[in-house]
DNA sequence: ATATTCAATATTGGATCCAAAATACAATGG
DNA sequence: CCATTGTATTTTGGATCCAATATTGAATAT
């Protein structure tokens, strides 16, 4: 298998674990990916070496490493001699990353839904509890981290660690996008609810219903992004 | 868009141009890629940085940053401290990343069908000539070159970028173990037969037709490649 | 012989320094 | 006032050096 950075990402670490990498980059790497994530750092913005590596107390050569990474899953883009800068997405781009998504995920949980055991069902009903927990709390924070959790335990569970892999750079992609969704209660909602019934139809072994409620999850999901985004682009 | 490197690899800079890129990191990238794709640099084999930057006449630091790049593409692996290694692919690995094109690349084709103009279906022909000139002459190597000229230009006529930059790094994953197939004067044929008949179902704008004969054509393809890996995994 | 410990060596990770390129800006000419 | 040229400054790209970690191999004990 391909893992793309050193700790583990897998169903357990999604977020949880916070002890400090082994190395600079990944560090780095980390911060980085979450200060793009999080928007603090904007779509856009020039990646200013110095300044941000001496911010996160490293040499800019640890940056650099974290930067390529990035660049690779699209998260920033590159021009030679010129620098890093925070991937702008157009409204095109977003419907191309989720249309991909809809081709990898179909495929992903077609194959979950054969596959899934006890064990993985339970990690995404965990996860599913804490989706529940942290939209009654209001936290949209908790409620993103707990949300992927529980889509990415699904899609592990086809045994198709590349596809993973892509899915999950997909979503980092977007994350800086998606977070506005769960701003609205309603959409908190209907998260929760087509949770549900996904899980309802995984028990059950039904795959092809479980394709198509999670492709009108994403395609909510979507739609509300879109109307949003015409401010950014 | 997302450009991963800097020189153009659109149509026109699939193989041809040569002139050295403008940074010591995309020169490098370049090479390495080149050396693992080909095979020079073999499956499995670490990667040792101090040998391998004297031989390209550069420092360790562009070539680790083009390390980063490539573990993006998975064409090698890092582990901390322990450094680069050739990727292995596992059969499961090369069945997974061909699943993954199927999905990837039938979508592709069938919005191309729908958009592809004159001047890229004449790319495309001129690419199938280029395919069939190398094959007379027995050139494995330039037919190989030229076949993948071919299908990028009927993907980048779909409209999605970042999708076409997806495939072009699933094909560099496995073109170490792809060329095996060209060596077979019967597959040559066939890969012939089957691209004119791509061609004329695209130039009718029929997209089923087209995404049919091309996932036939990757078929074949993986089915040879199958029976041959179990000497490598 | 096999396993274990500890030193010697090789290799990667990162910081600093200098070179090369791009950008910002002032001076000059139209 | 606007455009243009040349220069200063900023920023990135890359080389070298040192530190941290992993690997190797010899010596010792079981």
């Amino acid at each position: 298998m391909t893992t793309p950075e050193g700790p583990a990402r897998g169903v357990a670490g999604e977020a949880g674990g916070r002890r400090r990498p082994p190395t600079a980059q990944q560090f780095v790497l980390g911060e980085l990916r979450r200060a793009i994530t999080t928007g603090r750092l904007r779509p856009g913005d020039p990646i200013r070496q110095e300044a941000l590596a001496e911010e996160l107390d490293v040499s800019r050569v640890p940056l650099r490493e974290a930067l390529k990474t990035l660049q690779g899953e699209g998260l920033v883009t590159y021009e030679a001699h010129r620098g890093y800068f925070v991937e702008r997405l157009s409204l095109d781009d977003l419907r191309e990353v989720y249309l991909i998504r809809e081709l990898l995920e179909a495929e992903a949980v077609r194959r979950a839904a054969g596959r899934i055991g006890d064990e993985a069902l339970r990690a995404a009903e965990r996860a599913q509890a804490e989706v529940e927990e942290a939209a009654a709390a209001g936290d949209v924070l908790a409620m993103a981290a707990a949300n992927r959790r529980f889509h990415m335990t699904i899609f592990e569970a086809s045994g198709l660690p590349r596809m993973v892999r892509m899915i999950r750079t997909l979503w980092d992609s977007t994350d800086a996008y998606r977070s506005v969704y769960y701003g609205e209660p309603a959409n908190r909602e209907r998260v929760i609810e087509e949770h549900r019934a996904a899980l309802d139809l995984l028990r059950r072994r039904d795959a092809e219903g479980a394709v198509r409620v999670l492709a009108a999850h994403r395609a909510h999901a979507v739609t509300a992004i879109e109307a949003v985004l015409p401010g950014t682009p």
